[in-house]
DNA sequence: AACCAGGCGCATA
DNA sequence: TATGCGCATGGT
């Protein structure tokens, strides 16, 4: 990997197995848009970021070596060997997945915004969460931009009723995003010393909430804590399970269990997409 | 126009 | 412990 600096912001070169792209678009993120053909748009961390393809690298736009350092460089995970662990898949599926969408990481997005994004996910698809997502956003976030806003703290939403979430269209999951930000405020869910916990206590920690299951525990660990070994079964990935791995998840995913999880979601989801259309 | 969506809580046995 | 149903809303 290569850093450059210069009065435009950070140019991040020759990083192998990375789609910025794909990483914003694969079903884990759901605030990025690609604005124009290789410019990428969008909030996270209380920040408007922008990106945009370069030769052989990406430039993070009017971003300083720290910000990078500090926010963007773990949000993207960029310090994970994915050329290492990519190269490790033995198995035709995995493979299959992993050349089709090479370049997907795991986002490490901000504890409280995957939490709450993947309660609103539940029973719910794609364009519509992020819909919802938007709402949220412009409703209750605080605005930074012309067209954008920051995801709206536990603070503020911990005191927030169903009928103030009502713009939201969140139907019957406006409650779990109230309580969520309840128990997190008030330190009943410790959200933010997760990451220091055996899993299995984190995960306890997490469904303690209403709205949280195992799945959207397992999201917000993976997509917000960092933990790769978390794996979300959704309706996709039972799918792939009950088809491809009937006897359980190939040896090689061993402890990437997450990671071997976004290629195989993406797969699924996105073949299956061209069936339909 | 039905069926389904990155599930979960709750009642029932 | 295990199943099955209802849930709000709207994308396809």
């Amino acid at each position: 990997m290569n850093i450059k600096v210069n009065e435009y912001g950070v140019c991040v070169e020759s990083v192998p197995c990375l789609d910025i792209g794909l990483c914003l678009d694969c079903g884990q993120a759901f605030r990025f848009r690609e604005t124009e053909k290789g410019h990428f748009h969008g909030v996270a961390f209380g920040r408007v970021l922008d990106i945009t393809e370069t030769e052989n690298g990406y430039l993070f736009e009017n971003v300083t070596e720290d910000e990078f350092k500090n926010i963007w460089k773990p949000y993207f995970d960029l310090d994970r060997d994915y050329e290492k662990i990519c190269a490790a898949f033995d198995d035709s599926w995995l493979i299959k997945a992993r050349d089709e969408f090479y370049g997907i990481r795991i986002l490490k997005q901000e504890p409280w915004e995957a939490l709450c994004s993947f309660i609103i996910s539940q029973n719910n698809n794609i364009p519509r969460i992020k819909g919802i997502i938007e709402r949220l956003c412009e409703s209750f976030g605080e605005k930074i931009g012309e067209n954008d806003y920051t995801f709206p703290s536990y603070e503020v939403l911990c005191h927030k009723t169903v009928e103030d979430l009502a713009v939201l269209r969140a139907g019957f999951r406006a409650k779990y995003i109230i309580d969520a930000a309840q128990k997190v405020k008030s330190g009943e869910v410790d959200l933010y010393n997760l990451h220091t916990m055996p899993i299995d206590k984190a995960r306890e920690e997490l469904i303690k909430i209403k709205g949280v299951g195992a799945k959207v525990a397992e999201c917000t660990l993976l997509y917000g804590i960092g933990k790769v070994e978390a794996f979300p079964v959704d309706v996709w990935v039972k799918r792939i399970m009950s088809e491809l791995y009937p006897e359980g998840l190939p040896l090689c995913t061993k402890g990437i269990e997450g990671i071997a999880q976004q290629y195989l979601f993406h797969w699924r989801r996105m073949t299956q997409e061209f069936q339909t259309v």
